[in-house]
DNA sequence: TTTAAATTTCAGTAATTCCTGAAAATTGAA
DNA sequence: TTCAATTTTCAGGAATTACTGAAATTTAAA
């Protein structure tokens, strides 16, 4: 059973989109057919809908798992095993941020730590520390939002996402109680592409 | 001049990691000196710190100039090319997030928008065609906010990401405004991780 | 248990990506 | 212009990553 056209050019794009996701082809086509097919599927399945071996839809389906994006289903009188992914998108959305921060945030934050926490550095390069404190102190701040973005449930996090800049206003109450006047925050170092002299 | 020990590690690191982040290790080593040096610098000394062939070098900053990281100094009587990394880390974490969001999401944007423009598929495959919207819908809010994220310069985006989910506060205000209640939005279907039962 | 179905592992190979040195192109001082 | 310094390109080889088929392991029905 070969997909239609149109379930092929989204399988398709997931497969090539993979290298830039960090996954390979493989793992972002069996990712893209488990998400637009209704009936769980098993790994015979799979592997004939994408021409690929059977080992190789094992060990995408294991890379999957590993992303957390698998979802067993067990279908009565059949001894095969039977996959879906989740079916909510914002779910997945969530666990894919959640797993690319495991796999491409922590591991800095950790290095960043672990150099800053030497105390002999800082009289023989101070300016290379201060950058690496810089990133620190960024990515601590990023990490933290994550997870506290994590604890919303999805319809909070759409609003929020809604909302967007427009929490400006609240922020702008905030500096009033706080004494600080507006133009203190004016965007005298805006969206980079306005500087751009590299061209 | 060989590097001093921890900022070996820190090269050492971003090499490593470049394949995560989708660039090679030579960029990636090349970003990280540059960052971490205070002396914008040329070729030949980034090819001898790294122990790379000068045209590894020059391949690499192609790269790193397609990210918008890279910024030419001009060197007073030295016709070499000087380079440095933006010395703000807010200014380069913009950058990056807006390269990747070009590179990794407005793709498939695109191709969502594209099929699903395609008004003959909804009869054939109607749950198909309902994942691709879902899909398409939370992308296309997440651009719409990354976007306008970088409208807010660096404090307001700091200020923002310290706040956190302490935003919810605000939501429960337009909530209250609009009539709903707050159980509405209980978070029933919290972090994955709390329902995981595939270990 | 036994046994057959199903899955995983893994060594070898294919495909891709990365890096180098040599050659070509560009740059700017004289 | 000319020419030397500098940068870029690119073909070929090195290194890495992905895929396959065969063998080993696991699973659960009988």
């Amino acid at each position: 059973m070969t997909p239609q056209p149109h379930i092929q050019s989204f399988i398709q794009h997931f497969g090539e989109m993979g290298s830039r996701w960090g996954i390979n082809r493989t793992v972002g086509q069996i990712c893209a057919l488990l998400v637009i097919s209704e009936e769980p599927l098993n790994a015979d399945q799979i592997s004939e809908a994408l021409s690929i071996s059977r080992s190789n839809v094992s060990m995408g389906l294991k890379e999957l798992h590993s992303w957390n994006l698998l979802r067993p289903v067990p279908v009565q009188g059949d001894r095969k095993d039977y996959f879906t992914t989740p079916d909510d998108v914002w779910e997945m959305a969530r666990t894919l941020i959640e797993e690319r921060r495991k796999r491409e945030i922590d591991p800095t934050l950790s290095m960043l730590r672990s150099i800053l926490l030497q105390d002999n550095i800082a009289k023989d390069d101070d300016y290379a520390r201060q950058r690496m404190q810089d990133m620190h102190d960024l990515i601590e701040l990023v990490v933290g939002w994550l997870n506290d973005m994590q604890t919303l449930n999805s319809q909070r996090l759409q609003k929020l996402l809604k909302l967007g800049s427009g929490v400006n206003k609240v922020l702008d109450m905030t500096d009033k109680l706080s004494g600080k006047s507006k133009s203190e925050y004016a965007d005298n170092n805006g969206p980079r592409w306005a500087q751009d002299d590299t061209c």
